[in-house]
Order: structure tokens, then C-alpha cells, then sequence
DNA sequence: GCAGAACGCGAGTGATTGCTCACAATACTC
DNA sequence: GAGTATTGTGAGCAATCACTCGCGTTCTGC
């Protein structure tokens, strides 16, 4: 752990170094992705960038700052894409199966842009804490939305909506990550994403939820 | 990666070695525990375990294979848990509700043993083939175990009894993972367990599964 | 066209890591 | 208690990694 902390050093004002940082960025994705964290070294993700290991750390304080980015940026990509979904469920409020479909769908989407850096970032990377609450609230008003549209579809009829909603989150999560990262060879996603969707509206269709 | 493979270097044949063993897997489950895996040096595991480096390198051929045991003690250890549950499944055939409680029941416990290990192990560290084949196996028996239950329960009205099992067994892993890693801070666990039941329950109930 | 800022370079440094090896201590065999 | 196999030791090696620094190149404003 050669360093502690900082976030950014340098800031790129002309179009030529902004290109770099791009460049260093998704040499970092690519790297990490194919290697891991731990063998993703500094050295390889200069070069896979076609920039001198000085130039990166121009920008980027240490490995974990590069890290850092490039979550911030997968994190942001995420909440872009679960925007409208959230919004549609607060404002159109779906019917049942309708919005199940809606939420796997969106989530299967989410996890099958980019698989491998996804299963790095989220299961073997440190996360530092920034990240964690960064991540916490993402999830956090993914649920919220999600547990406002349960109480305002009458199909609905668990006793408690909010453990309902982090229940869906999570199994929708939990699911479709790993049908993404260890595929079923069997079964295509389809069937799974439909099973999913079966297995939530069984149960929230249900007044069996304890109370 | 300063080694390729091997597996096992030297055998403890004096009760003075098997000890010596026996105590380099605990302290490496400690530190890996502690520290995560790129962190858990060798030498900090052996001088964690009171024990000479050069001792270690002896029964071990490299890093990895010390994790390997570990993870290979660990499932053992899984397997002789869930056999029980497997056996009763297959021999007592329970209804519905008492065989998912027992599931989740066993599911827990399995996960709280060592949760920060667990992680570690199944998150963090690198898995070999050979680990994976044992993992996958591990599963199987679990799923098909599960698979004949479901087609024997008379309350069960799913389509495709193999596909419930699979998705039976990835919720209760799944939700208990996070739940013990993850702690919820509103929710006891007892709580989430009992909501995964009746999940479970209403989805395996209804026949509203695809077909 | 020039001064200064921004950018880019990459050999090299210090620290750390996995692991070896020459040797010493202990346990069994007779 | 001699002889041998087993076990234990730890200084140190070779490799690797994150990161620095001195210097050259390109851009921008005037």
C-alpha cells in the first residue's frame, strides 16, 4: 500500500490529455477486466493506453484512484440507465407483471454490458467507503421506487411493501448476476428472466408474506 | 505468479508435522480472513502460525495451494452439513413449508459460520478449475437433491421441478450471502429468513411458472 | 515567434513478495 | 547411541509492483 488516499491530481484542460484519461480509463477497464484487480498493474494499463506510466500517474494519484473512476463512471452509467425505470414505475405505476418484466429486464441489461468488469468490480476490488455509499444509495432509491409502486399496484398484497421491494432488488440482483457471470448452458436468459419474473409475482401476489 | 501448479509437496508423517499443518490452515484462514487474499502474505501466515517460513514452503508448494486447502476443507465441511438436510429431503419428503425452512435454516447457518472467510473465499480469491468442479458438483447434488423433493410434495405446482430447484437453491444462497455479509440493520435476520420462505413458498405453490 | 504552461515520457527507486537453500534440531530404528 | 529420515529454521534472492523525477515535446496566448 504504497499510498492513502487523494482523489484526483491533475486536471486535463486540453483536448490531448483528455483523450489520455480517456484512454487510460478503458485501458483500465480492459485490464482489469481481463486480469483481475490484483495482476491489473499500473504498468500494464499505461501501456495497454499507449501512454507512459508517468503520464498516468499525471492523473490519477494511485491504482485505486483509477479504480475509483472507473466505478464512479459504471455506477453512473447504471443510474442512468435505471432512471427512466424508476421514473416510469413511480409515474405510469405498471400492473403487476408488467413492471416485473420491466425491472428484470432492466437488470439482465445492467449486468450484461460488461460482464466481467462488473463481477471484478463488485466482488473482488476493494471498495472503498466512498464507493460503498455511493453504491448504498443507488440501491437505496432503487428501492424506494420500487417499494412506492408495490403499495400503489392493488395486485400487491404483502404485509410489508419496503422488505417486499429489498427483497425484489435483491433476488432481481442476485439472479441475474449470476446468470450472467456463470451462464447456464441448459437455459436460455429468457427462460431465467421469465422465471424470475413467475418467482416475484407468485410472491407478491401472495398474502402469505409473514407479517 | 512465481509458480505454475502442483498440488501437495510433503506428507506430515510425525504427529510434531501434522500439527504444524494443521496450524499454518487455521492461521491462513485467520489471516486471509483478516487481511483478503492479495494482503495474506505467506510470511505473515507462518509467522501468524508460529511456524518458520521455510516450513511452510515444505508442505505447501505455493500460495495457492495453501488457499486451495482451505477452500476444500471449507467445503467439506459444507457437504457434511447439507448431507443431512439432502438425506431428510430425499427420505422424509416434507411438505412445502417445513422442507423450505429447513433449507433456509441450514443455508444460514452454513453461510454465518466464518462470514468474513466466506467472502473471501468466494468473492475475492482467484478459483481454479479444480475448485470450480468441486463447487459445481456440490450444487448439482444439492439442485437434483431439491428437484426430487419438489416433484414428490404434492403442494408443489411448478412446471419445471429442475429449474425451480435451480432457482431455489440461487435465492436462498444468494439472499443469505448478503444477508450475512451485508448485514441489514433494520431487519433481523430471522426476519429476512422467514420472508425468503414465504417467497419461496408462493412461487413453488402457484402455477404460474412459465412453462 | 516566443514565453510559459500543459502534457508526455520512461528509466529508475524503494519496498514488498513469493519462494529457495544450506543447515540445524528432533524423532524414529536397531 | 549411532545412523537415518523427518521436521524446522530464517537469511536472503529474484522478481514484481506502485510510484517518482528530470527532461523533452506540444500547445496556447499574446
Amino acid at each position: 500500500m504504497p499510498r492513502t488516499s487523494l482523489r484526483a491530481r491533475k486536471h486535463p484542460r486540453q483536448a490531448r490529455s483528455r483523450e489520455t484519461v480517456e484512454a487510460l480509463l478503458e485501458a483500465a477497464a480492459q485490464v482489469f477486466e481481463r486480469h483481475g484487480y490484483a495482476a491489473g498493474t499500473t504498468n500494464r494499463i499505461a501501456e495497454r493506453a499507449g501512454v507512459s506510466i508517468g503520464s498516468l500517474y499525471q492523473y490519477f494519484p494511485n491504482k485505486d484512484a483509477l479504480l475509483l473512476a472507473i466505478v464512479e463512471r459504471h455506477v453512473a452509467e447504471g443510474a442512468e440507465r435505471l432512471g427512466p425505470l424508476l421514473a416510469a414505475l413511480r409515474d405510469e405505476r405498471p400492473p403487476l407483471r408488467a413492471g416485473l418484466e420491466r425491472i428484470v429486464a432492466a437488470m439482465v441489461a445492467l449486468h450484461a454490458e460488461r460482464p466481467a468488469l462488473h463481477r471484478v468490480l463488485f466482488e473482488e476490488a476493494p471498495r472503498p467507503p466512498a464507493l460503498r455509499r455511493r453504491l448504498d444509495a443507488l440501491a437505496t432509491a432503487a428501492t424506494a421506487a420500487v417499494a412506492d409502486w408495490l403499495r400503489a399496484v392493488p395486485e400487491v398484497r404483502v404485509a410489508d411493501p419496503k422488505l417486499a421491494a429489498r427483497l425484489v432488488v435483491q433476488v432481481t440482483e442476485s439472479v441475474t448476476h449470476n446468470l450472467v457471470i456463470h451462464a447456464d448452458p441448459d437455459r436460455s436468459p429468457d427462460r431465467w428472466a421469465a422465471e424470475t419474473v413467475a418467482l416475484l409475482e407468485a410472491y407478491l401476489g401472495s398474502a402469505a408474506s409473514s407479517g
